[in-house]
Parts: C-alpha cells; sequence; structure tokens
RNA sequence: GGGACCGUAGCUCAGCCGGAUAGAGCAUCUGCCUUCUAAGCAGAGGGUCGCAGGUUCGAGUCCUGCCGGUCCUGCCA
C-alpha cells in the first residue's frame, strides 16, 4: 500500500513538473529522516533551484500550493531550506488497509525467469558455503514469485567432473571397491559424509604420490566415455550424492524443478552444437602459434572492456577448446546458457526424480526420451546464476559468448547474481579442531578446504541448531508432546540457520562463527519468528476465552480509524506493518534478498515494542481494543507473508 | 602487471538515485516477569565513516590519488 502511493506520488509529480517547468528528471521519493516530518519527502526543489535560478524554498512553496492532489495525501508542507513534505490522511489509509486495497501492486511480467543455483559437486557432504548459495537463490525465488513472475528453478550437475572422478579413484584405487560394494555403502546412512572423508585422503594422497594422478586422467577418460567399471561407480556415487543433496536442502525447504546434467550436455551434442556456431560466427579462433598454439580461443576484447583500446594481447585469450580436443568447462557452460535462452536448438529428456512431501515434482536431464511428458523447461527470457563472486571471470566469458554470437539481447539478459563466499572465524576453526597458521590466527577469517576435508557439514550445522533449539523448546514448554516440540526445534532452526545467512548483503565475506549462528537473540531468525508467534498468541488467547474476533470493518469507520490513528505510536506502527511490498520492491530492485530479512527484523522489532506498551486484551474501550486486535491481525499477516512466503521461514505453532 | 571487491562504534554488519541529528545486533553497564510467554521491553556509554584532495547549495554515498586487506587473472572444475 505505501509502495502504491509512492508511485502514484512519483507519476502525478513527474507529469506536473513536466508541464510546469519542462523538467523531466526522474522525480525522487524519500522517507525523512525522521518520522514527524510526514511519511514523504520530495528534494525536487533543490535540483530546480538551478535550472530555474531560484532559491529552493521559493520554488518549493510553489510547487506546494500548485501540486496536483494524490489519493490517500492529506497534505503538502515546506520544510527546511525547500524540502516538500508529504503527509498522509491517516483515517483514509488505515481504511484503505482493512479492505485490503491494493495489496499486489506488482507488475505481471509474461516471460520466465529461469535461476539457476545450488549446483554442487556430487561428490561429497553439502557444507555451509553450498547453503548460503542455496538459500540465497532460494530466497531470490520466493521473491520473485511473490511478486508475480514465474521462475524455474535449475540445479547443474557435474556428473562427469574431476571432483567425481577423484572419489571413484578413492574408491576403486584406493579402497578397492567394486561397484557392488559402492552399493552396500549407498544403503547405509550418511554416504555422503563417507565420500567427503574419501576425497580428502585421496587428495592428501595425490599430494604424496603424484604419480596417481594418472588414475584421475583414466578414470575421467571412462567416465566421459561411458563404458567399464570406473563409469558405472562414478554414476552410483555421483546419483546417490544428488540424493544426499536433495535431502539436505529439502530439511531447509529448498526444492528444484528440473536438473540438468552435464553426462547428457556431453552426449546430447549440446557442446559440438555450439561449437559449430561459435566457429561460424566468428565468436573464436584457432591460435596458430604462441602459448595457446592448438587450441580455438575466444579473444580478450570480448570480455575486457579496455582489451580493446590497449590491443588485443593474445597471451589474455581465453582457451575454450583445448590442443587436444577437449572442451573447457567454460565452452560446455555457453552451451548450457544458449540452451537456457532456447537458442541451442537442441533439448534434453527428462524423467521424474523425486516428489517432494508437498508434491511438487523435480525432474532431471535424460539421454533418452521416457513415456512420461515433462513440463517445457528452459527457454526462459531472462538467467540468474547464483554462482560464487570468484568465478565472475569465467562469467563474463560465458556473457561475451553469448555476445559474440550476436545474442546482445540475452547477454543482457543473463545475470551472475554472486555472492561472496563462507569462510571461518579463527574461534570456530578452534572449537572444530582445525589446526591453524600463526597468520591464519590473526586474521579474522580462514578460508575452508573441501579437499583438505575441511569445514562445516550441512547436516552437522543443521542438527546442532535443532539440537540447541530443542533444549530451549523443552525447558519452555515440557508439557508438550515430543514429536510436536521436535517439530517446532526444527523450524527455530530453520529460520536461524535461513536469517543468518540472509542478513549480511551478497558482497560481504561472512566469517562464520558457530557461537553467533547459534545465538537466537537480537537479529535473528528466531527473534522475528517470536514476534510472529506472539501475534498469534494474543488471536489464540481470545478464542480461548470464548471470544471471537470482532466486525473490523463495522467499529473501524474513517473516522474511528483517524481517531485511533492520531497519535504517532499506532501510526507508525501500522506504517512500518505496510511497507512489506516497498520492502520487497527495493530488495527486487537491489537484488539484495538481505533488504527482506531486515525488513522483517525492523517489523518485529517494531510488533515486540508494541506487544510490550499494548496489553490488548485486557483494553476497556471497545474501539481501542478492536483497534488494537485489527493492528495485532495486521502485523501478524505482514510478518507470515514476509517471513514465509518470502524468506521462506516457517512461523513456529508457539516458541 | 591487469581486473573486481572491501575499509563505518570494542566486535559483526546496515546505510536504496548524493539530502535533514550516521543506524542495528553482539559485548559492557542500569532498570522491567502476579499481565496477550522475558527467545522480550526500556535506557546508558561507545564514531576523525582508512588518509588527502576534488565536484556542489549539500558527500559515509560521486571523481582522482595514496595507504591497508581480500579475491580473480589455468590447456583445474
Amino acid at each position: 500500500m505505501f509502495h502504491w502511493i509512492e508511485q502514484q506520488i512519483r507519476d502525478a509529480f513527474a507529469a506536473f513538473l513536466r508541464e510546469r517547468y519542462g523538467s523531466d528528471a526522474a522525480v525522487v521519493v524519500e522517507q525523512p529522516k525522521q518520522a514527524s516530518f510526514g511519511e514523504y519527502a520530495l528534494p525536487v526543489a533543490f535540483s530546480l533551484a538551478r535550472q530555474l535560478r531560484k532559491a529552493p524554498r521559493a520554488i518549493a512553496e510553489e510547487i506546494a500550493a500548485q501540486a496536483p492532489a494524490v489519493e490517500g495525501v492529506s497534505r503538502l508542507e515546506v520544510a527546511g531550506n525547500g524540502y516538500i513534505n508529504i503527509r498522509l490522511n491517516r483515517g483514509w489509509y488505515g481504511r484503505a488497509l482493512l479492505e485490503g486495497r491494493a495489496e499486489q501492486p506488482f507488475q505481471q511480467n509474461t516471460g520466465k525467469v529461469i535461476v539457476e543455483h545450488t549446483n554442487i559437486n556430487p561428490n561429497k557432504a553439502a557444507h555451509i558455503g553450498h547453503l548460503r548459495n542455496a538459500v540465497l537463490g532460494d530466497t531470490f525465488v520466493r521473491m520473485q514469485r511473490a511478486a508475480g513472475r514465474r521462475v524455474e528453478v535449475q540445479n547443474y550437475i557435474d556428473n562427469t567432473g574431476v571432483q567425481v572422478a577423484d572419489v571413484v579413484v578413492g574408491f576403486h584405487y584406493l579402497e578397492n571397491k567394486s561397484p557392488q560394494d559402492v552399493k552396500e555403502l549407498i544403503r547405509q546412512p550418511k554416504f555422503d559424509y563417507y565420500c567427503w572423508d574419501l576425497y580428502a585422503r585421496v587428495s592428501q594422497y595425490y599430494s604424496a604420490n603424484p604419480q596417481a594422478l594418472e588414475w584421475r586422467r583414466d578414470t575421467l577418460h571412462a567416465i566421459e566415455h561411458g563404458e567399464g567399471t570406473l563409469t558405472e561407480i562414478g554414476h552410483l556415487v555421483a546419483d546417490a550424492i544428488v540424493e544426499c543433496h536433495l535431502d539436505t536442502m529439502w530439511r531447509l525447504g529448498i526444492a528444484y524443478d528440473v536438473l540438468p546434467r552435464e553426462s547428457e550436455i556431453l552426449h546430447l551434442k549440446f557442446w559440438a552444437k555450439a561449437f559449430e556456431q561459435l566457429k561460424e560466427r566468428g565468436a573464436i579462433y584457432y591460435a596458430g602459434e604462441g602459448k595457446n598454439k592448438g587450441c580455438w580461443v575466444m579473444a580478450s576484447s570480448h570480455f575486457r572492456e579496455k582489451a580493446e583500446e590497449e590491443g588485443d594481447s593474445a597471451d589474455d585469450a581465453k582457451v575454450i577448446v583445448r590442443s587436444n580436443g577437449t572442451v573447457t568447462y567454460v565452452g560446455k557452460d555457453i552451451a548450457y546458457q544458449l540452451w537456457k535462452f532456447g537458442l541451442l536448438g537442441l533439448d534434453f529428456h527428462y524423467k521424474p526424480l523425486r516428489t517432494y512431501p508437498d508434491g511438487h515434482r523435480v525432474w532431471v536431464a535424460t539421454e533418452e526420451p521416457c513415456e512420461e511428458p515433462a513440463p517445457d523447461f528452459g527457454r526462459g527470457s531472462e538467467v540468474y546464476n547464483v554462482i560464487d563472486s570468484r568465478q565472475s571471470y569465467l562469467q563474463d566469458v560465458v556473457v561475451a559468448g553469448l555476445r559474440a554470437l550476436g545474442y546482445h539481447e540475452q547477454a543482457e539478459r543473463s545475470i551472475h547474481f554472486s555472492y561472496e563466499m563462507v569462510a571461518l572465524s579463527p574461534r570456530t576453526c578452534a572449537i572444530l579442531g582445525i589446526p591453524l597458521s600463526e597468520e591464519d590466527r590473526k586474521r579474522p577469517y580462514v578460508e575452508v578446504s573441501g579437499r583438505k576435508g575441511l569445514g562445516v557439514k550441512a547436516d552437522d550445522l543443521i542438527d546442532k541448531l535443532i539440537e540447541k533449539a530443542k533444549e530451549e523448546v523443552d525447558s519452555r514448554h515440557p508439557e508438550r508432546p515430543e514429536d510436536e516440540r521436535l517439530r517446532v526445534a526444527t523450524q527455530i532452526a530453520i529460520g536461524a540457520l535461513r536469517y543468518f545467512l540472509l542478513k549480511f548483503t551478497r558482497n560481504t565475506v561472512i566469517a562464520f562463527d558457530l557461537q553467533e549462528a547459534l545465538s537466537f537473540e537480537g537479529e535473528t531468525g528466531p527473534y522475528v519468528q517470536y514476534a510472529a508467534v506472539r501475534a498469534r498468541n494474543i488471536l489464540r488467547k481470545l478464542e480461548e476465552r470464548g471470544e471471537t474476533l470482532p466486525d473490523f470493518a463495522a467499529v473501524l469507520d474513517r473516522e474511528a480509524m483517524a481517531r485511533q490513528l492520531g497519535g504517532e505510536d499506532f501510526w507508525q506502527l501500522l506504517l512500518a506493518a505496510s511497507k512489506s511490498g516497498a520492502a520487497l520492491s527495493a530488495a527486487l530492485a537491489a537484488g539484495e534478498p538481505s533488504h527482506v530479512a531486515r525488513y522483517a527484523f525492523q517489523l518485529a522489532q517494531a510488533f515486540n515494542s508494541f506487544y510490550h506498551d499494548y496489553p490488548i486484551l485486557a483494553e476497556q474501550d471497545v474501539e481501542k481494543r478492536t483497534f488494537l486486535l485489527w493492528l495485532a491481525v495486521y502485523f501478524q499477516r505482514q510478518l507470515e507473508w514476509t517471513l514465509e512466503k518470502v524468506l521462506g521461514i516457517p512461523v513456529p505453532e508457539y516458541m
């Protein structure tokens, strides 16, 4: 609602200023620093002062006197040396919210948004860095959907890469295990943990015995060509680990629509098709000499802005096809990106992989068609790749590939949704028994290493959070049944984790601190959940007393609303609660899920303060009590919408 | 060498297109549970927004330079 009026003001003033002063500048609508100044502020007079050679204050007076009327606005005031402050009609506003008018000011966009996230190598358990990726991606998906957009979630599976090969090496060469042995292991719990350790052992073995790298080469070769024992183990491992990852992510409410796989990109000749296009349109060239002799490369001028002025240095070119004829990762990625936009002229076949408990289905890419008709995947109009910022160079090359092929529009709509890594605080390393050097101890954070098997596994962290939450729930509600307490504890753990990973902006390195993550006080998920639970408690208590909710619409007419909202307290509360749409819209524009998380926190703060100051059920005045109840209901709805629908944080039955 | 990002309270971080008195949480200290659950509320202390210039009515925010830190710059993925 707040957002909707802001748009009305912007449009109305833009039209007015164009007509009156011939000014085409976009109208800036701010929120005053001090609430007492009103709800919106326009600094337009300052920018006009120069053009008109008049004092800002005088211009502001002039505009305020002649400005167009906007529904819901009560008056304009000139303040400071030229601000125009705008006040809303409180009775009108409250009534509009009560009637649920214009709650969804979002534009429907017909195109499909593709968001690719998670993308974990299927060779070991997921760790905390992967969680940041998945939670960020999943929340961004929820944000888009909440704004009315159609979204397809992809999780790319690199099942033929080096990382899978290394685990296969471990099973075959180090442990002499047959495919049958591996199958047996897969049936055991925590197969992903087993592989985590095995992978670390293989990496260690390589550094002690470099000649063993030959095993890796052989394994990669075997997997790529698709026959034999090594290949069989590779498929068993990758498929089983993918299932583990899907389980882990589902614990946090994260689901996918389709899993495109590297093996199908190879076997269905996606790369061959892309290679033709790239050669044909001169996007890449064959290096006949120099350090990249014998390779197909992309000139640096395609992906580096300054390269053209400086003159292309052949050394900076990016190798796409190696001199031995094999394609690099980036090359495959270009083919995949083309497919996402429906530009490749090829498609995967699909089969259903699993149905989530909520009935949603995830499909996986296959080489052969299956009987069941699959939904129409790919052909997106906008593509977001949620990938670690360290890979920005490679992402730039992918986009450059599209551009070089002449797909400028799609290149513009290929967005690297980047984020910084999750590192560990030195204190947490100490707790986990990770040895640190003198230097590392002084740093604010230490990077984790999957190769060394160091880091925090996702499932371990979730388990730990549940355990901690369970202790709290047990001590508060010993009378409740065990399974119910466990469910509540799990919801709190999810809230704590998702919020923790979301409260930082994307380009902040998170120095993961166990103690901080396990905290349920202050700016945390449980704090926000608690506010929503408290709101619900009021309504439950009302029911317990045998009362029903009053007829809000009948009691709270515009005059009553105006009376109740006359004081600053209630007005500011209502205002804050009505800004969920504005918060979502700003977060989408900035591509920052953290903005929504912070809004949720502010909302919870406002509600907690309200909850403390005004005992609702004890209120004697009928109109006021009705109003307080309505405000509580409104808050509860806004909190739940923001938490559950947008942030993917469940609201427990009690806390 | 080239590119990207970062530097704001003791610590961890916000700060949207330049705007009015720079904000949270944690930690420290003071109060508040007979009330709709204290995972809470109210309050206090704590700042040269890395440094120096510039742009302008106005700069934490934009530009230039410097200092400090991180990452990327593979025929690894």
